[in-house]
DNA sequence: CTGAAAGCGCTTACAG
DNA sequence: CTGAAAGCGCTTACAG
């Protein structure tokens, strides 16, 4: 004991009268280790207190014990299921999780990307496909396993563990022009930087488009996935001459401000309009009326990624990307109109 | 280069023809370093996509680089906003948050501690003051420095940075009362190794305690921060003989089950029976009616757990508990009754 | 302002 | 089943 206070691996050895190359093995492969050698060791740790110093064990070897994420926010309900699945996967795998938020700006991602591989981690669970060349450039000269969710795009290569948000938002547009709805006005995330957003803009477009005599977007305001920004984007669209019947939203937290500010301004919904949202959050149902919206696997998802992202850092060659459905959940906030 | 994939430090020593000792200053006190040396470090740094090795930096030096927090759950909204915060903050100062949840359980919770401490953690954000003696003497023994979060209780020791459920709670309850409510339900959360959810019930309890002849807790269920399991509490409350004209819930989550569920049973809230929450989440002025509750302040509760747990690492003498005001967010949801 | 060199605590072939 | 020893990538007095 060399008397510096925290016992290390050599004072262990050397108080047990074995070599640090046997402490080691007790430590990591038990089963390697003589019975009686064992129980020495393990009585001695026990004496001193000791417990492995985690920078020489990342020093000597090379597993992986971290893994990180980075999310746009935490402070939403967004990402809180599909990040609360990806820990527990991890956690049953003895994989920590190291997290940041980048803020939906690229620029923060790399920066948060470089901070969470210098704190070790040895994965990267990031969202979405949509990223700067420098930021992939550094990633692959990494040669960094890493996989991307709420996203999937097959074109692509890289890992995916998400869904096809533009199908998605398709599939929900169609049911609204089902509904009878011809005067289609959307309030979407910032598409710039996050193909989330574009993805599911270009879906309703998809599906206006294939009705192009009778059916029109009539309005399309991009704004941040926040309540009150989607009450004011509803604001500007019934201001304007010509109103639309239905007000499709990116996600539920801007419908969750749609319905709001309508209630407020007394105009009816699904009467006077009608709003569909994404996501299904718990807040879908919540509200009054209840949200017609695209639920979106996250719990699901989030597990998968764990799954996928543990493959590729064993290097397992079976490891492949997983597709998610999404579901169209009909609620009160969407009309039938003549 | 040894031409093993990742570069080291001595990689961007040999390319730009310094020693390792000046790229190591440059990294870490780069005021140390000449202006032109500076510069042509950052080049070969940037060329090479270098990135200082975490378990080198930490055998080598004894600085806390990483922080952890284990929160019940990260499905909820509940805490999101507080663990932004709390990231954004420690983000500023370099530091990586390690993460893990404990789904409200003891065990787990003392588990996720030792995994985060053996995953480098040099600090740790907790959620409640109440926690069994083993994980507390494992914490002091550790002689590892935390901060308490969601919770303030003075008589303890211990560093907080949170608020007084119960007199938060007390706070809402008078105004109930003040409302003319004499017939009072509670649908808390599980108060069985949650303080926070044990201090707002008792908050209740004492403001009726101040009108022990007028006003009477009608009835108590303490389950799951779920919204189906607010909705079916209810439906116990409604079933019984003495209706409740008020229930006060111990989340906006359960507020937000209670006001759905009555609203599929046709039950008017305020007319019938007015409700409220606590937290001030983003679903509660969105709900219909609107949900008078408690404003926390996650944000800067977040934000001062990481500036308090800093300053322990950092043993600053001047680190001192930070407690939070609530706030009552009168909304519709609470009727004034004869 | 910079470099040579010791050393942080562990793991892992290799040899026996 | 066990040990001697090299080496993982970094930081930090110390000397110049």
């Amino acid at each position: 004991m060399k008397n510096r206070g925290t016992p290390t691996l050599e004072d262990v050895a050397l108080s047990s009268k074995v070599s640090t190359a046997t402490v080691s093995r007790y430590l990591n492969n038990p089963e390697k280790v003589a019975k009686s050698t064992r129980s020495q060791i393990q009585k001695t740790i026990q004496k001193l207190g000791y417990t492995p110093n985690l920078g020489g064990r990342m020093l000597a070897s090379n597993k992986v014990r971290m893994v990180g994420a980075i999310i746009p926010t935490m402070a939403n309900a967004m990402f809180s299921n599909g990040i609360q699945a990806f820990q527990e996967e991890l956690s049953k795998n003895g994989i920590t999780l190291l997290i940041a938020s980048s803020g939906y700006d690229p620029k923060q991602e790399l920066q948060q990307i470089q901070s969470l591989l210098a704190s070790g981690a040895g994965g990267l669970l990031l969202i979405g496909a949509e990223r700067p060349k420098k930021t992939v450039r550094f990633l692959n000269q990494r040669n960094l396993p890493y996989v991307i969710a709420w996203a999937f795009q097959e074109e692509l290569n890289g890992y995916y563990a998400g869904f096809n948000n533009r199908l998605a938002a398709y599939d929900l547009a169609k049911v609204v022009i089902d509904h009878g709805h011809k005067k289609i006005a959307m309030i979407a995330g910032i598409s710039e930087n996050n193909d989330r957003a574009g993805g599911r803009i270009d879906g309703v477009k998809d599906a206006i488009a294939d009705h192009p005599d009778t059916v029109r977007l009539v309005d399309l305001i991009e704004t941040k996935y926040r309540m009150e920004a989607g009450g004011n984007a509803f604001d500007t669209l019934m201001s304007k001459v010509s109103k639309p019947s239905v007000i499709m939203c990116g996600n539920d937290v801007l419908a969750a401000g749609v319905i709001m500010r309508a209630r407020q301004r007394g105009i009816r919904v699904p009467e006077d309009v009608s709003v569909t949202g994404f996501d299904d959050l718990n807040i879908a149902s919540a509200l009054a009326p209840s949200l017609t919206t695209v639920r979106v696997p996250h719990y699901a998802m989030g597990r998968a990624a764990a799954k996928l992202l543990l493959k590729l850092i064993q290097k397992d060659e079976k490891a492949k990307s997983a597709e998610f459905g999404t579901e169209i959940i009909l609620r009160d906030s969407l009309a039938r109109i003549a």
